[in-house]
DNA sequence: TTGAAAGCGCTAACAG
DNA sequence: CTGTTAGCGCTTTCAA
């Protein structure tokens, strides 16, 4: 039989309202009589309902605020943002979005000021004008999630995304094990090392390559500011200029360019790299991308919003304050 | 503002009674009055509020009841048969188990037969008493979902599991990145013959060796009966016979036996293993294993109650009836 | 064939 | 400081 508020008032002898004030701390309770509502609580292992309480908080209002770009990677974040927002329908959620395309940070900056959320769930780059703009709110007790990039110092609860670190290292572990030679060449596709996102996965994977003990090394890093046209004459000019290469690590997002360098070439190369986008899934089926590395966006969209509405209901916060998404390795055989 | 039971009634001028009649296809009701509760919900897009269904029912009373071993692997299936119980903690459903370690089938049978239960997940083998028991059952309309393996023709609403032959095509094509030059020796460790599961795998493995038109032949198909000792004694022999290994794939659960033989040997192969258990995690970090194709057992153990839940409360069939859990490619570094 | 009303567990507003 | 009560959306029982 599941225990109800009602067994632990009457075990305890006091009314229903009584218990709703010490399980939710509110004050107004006697010590004494705190403390024996309490045993009761123990004793019967009472746990909440959540549906009776759904439904009492069901007049609630609150309001998600999500801040993110639109494109093709982050349409699969919404998806899990949609997906958290459908299982929370029975309360009262309004949402809102902010796309960050095109807009410059002075605009999103605005943006976010004037929005009234009562939450926030935040995939921005890290820099000083942005953090002293979710400082403003989050000292006023408004929680903020980063998710997918990392924001410091701003107060955030939370920042939900990928392990980057370790996601270069799985992308060389599995090059290790392609090169089957002692020896072996790479190149690491990168979009710009400015980003700490990039040059954390290229850290990972250089690292990981050094410690494997094997004479396997990195002739260069190719940046392509994540641009086609640069990814395509830069990738283009290093591989006529390093034509041992057997390995190439792309640690960018810009696959999408970069496959089509692959397939005009027609030379094959041991390939490792992110996400699926439509062409890394088609090089995948085609083979000539072997590895990608996935790092879950539904997922990155899905936690903010639980973790934001657990939050504001429940005042809890998460376990930890990161929470890193799987990394998965997908082939072609699985697609 | 979220959409009412009241409001359509109000709309459509009838009381909440009839509005509930219409929603459940409950008899009663006058077809004109019907067509214009329908009209109404249309309109209005009503969705039902699930706090509040779940309260309303939740005096009703449930059973489920499930049939599986109880091993490692197992029991990370149970997590995710008490992870769903836990999320439907609001209704009133009591859950009973049926370990079938050491067995007869005579004696799952009776036990099956006996517990009264309204709902009923079930990992067994497939063979002709069993469907006849489970048969019983779902003539009478009580719904079974079989999961990890599927039985035939015995009246299931659906199955829960790996995709088996796809799992030894993944095998393939990692094993064939592996091996890079053209050429190559492999052997197929498996548990035996007579279980569909192993075939399929090994099928799996060999089809996708095949139609990748390289030079990388199976030498031997080693079958372990999944016991330690003949783990033991066959590989050694099949290696000792086949020097020219360069790649093992283990189809069956036995890796945990096969690690000792090859901590013992010392000798390095290429290596393609199944599922997650402490050896085999042990093998992935120390290198002695190249990669383990993980059938997630969790949700081989979650999916199921929440399908039996939805058929017992809201009457509602799964989209398919056969749903493959994900066949995730593990590392070491991931670990 | 339909309406009215009680009650599921919880919260919140009000009364004492 | 504590008890009482209305009401959240839904199902179900009883009445009409």
């Amino acid at each position: 039989m599941k225990i109800s508020q009602k067994m632990i008032a009457e075990l305890s002898g006091v009314s229903r309202g009584t218990i709703d004030r010490v399980l939710h701390g509110k004050p107004n309770v006697k010590p004494e009589t705190r403390q024996r509502v309490l045993a009761a609580i123990e004793k019967l292992k009472y746990s909440p309902n959540t549906a009776g309480r759904a439904l009492a908080l069901s007049k609630r209002e609150y309001s998600i605020c999500a801040v993110l770009p639109d494109n093709p990677f982050f349409s699969d974040v919404m998806k899990g943002i949609q997906a958290a927002l459908a299982e929370l329908s029975d309360y009262n959620i309004s949402f809102s979005c902010i796309y960050t395309n095109g807009k410059s940070n002075a605009e999103i900056i605005r943006l976010i000021s004037e929005n009234e959320s009562n939450a926030f769930a935040v995939a921005l780059g890290d820099s000083d004008d942005i953090r002293e703009c979710i400082k403003a709110k989050t000292d006023r007790g408004i929680p903020f999630v980063t998710f997918n990039t990392d924001i410091k110092d701003c107060g955030r609860i939370c920042f939900v995304g990928q392990d980057l670190y370790k996601s270069g290292r799985i992308a060389a572990s599995l090059m290790l094990k392609m090169l089957r030679d002692d020896t072996g060449r790479i190149l690491i596709v990168s979009g710009n090392s400015k980003y700490k996102a990039h040059r954390e996965r290229v850290s990972g994977f250089t690292d990981a390559l050094k410690a494997s003990g094997r004479d396997i090394t990195v002739s260069e890093v190719v940046e392509t500011d994540d641009d086609k046209a640069l990814t395509y004459s830069r990738v283009m000019d290093a591989l006529k200029k390093h034509p041992d290469t057997d390995g190439i690590y792309v640690a960018s997002a810009s696959a999408e360019a970069f496959y089509s360098v692959l397939c005009e070439l027609g030379k094959r190369y041991r390939v490792v790299v992110n996400d699926l986008l439509p062409s890394v899934r088609e090089g995948l089926m085609d083979g000539t991308f072997d590895f990608s590395i996935f790092q879950n966006p539904f997922e990155q969209g899905y936690r903010p919003i639980k973790i934001l509405f657990n939050y504001l209901v429940n005042k809890r916060l998460p376990e930890t304050d990161i929470i890193y998404t799987d990394n998965t390795v997908i082939t072609g055989e699985m697609l």
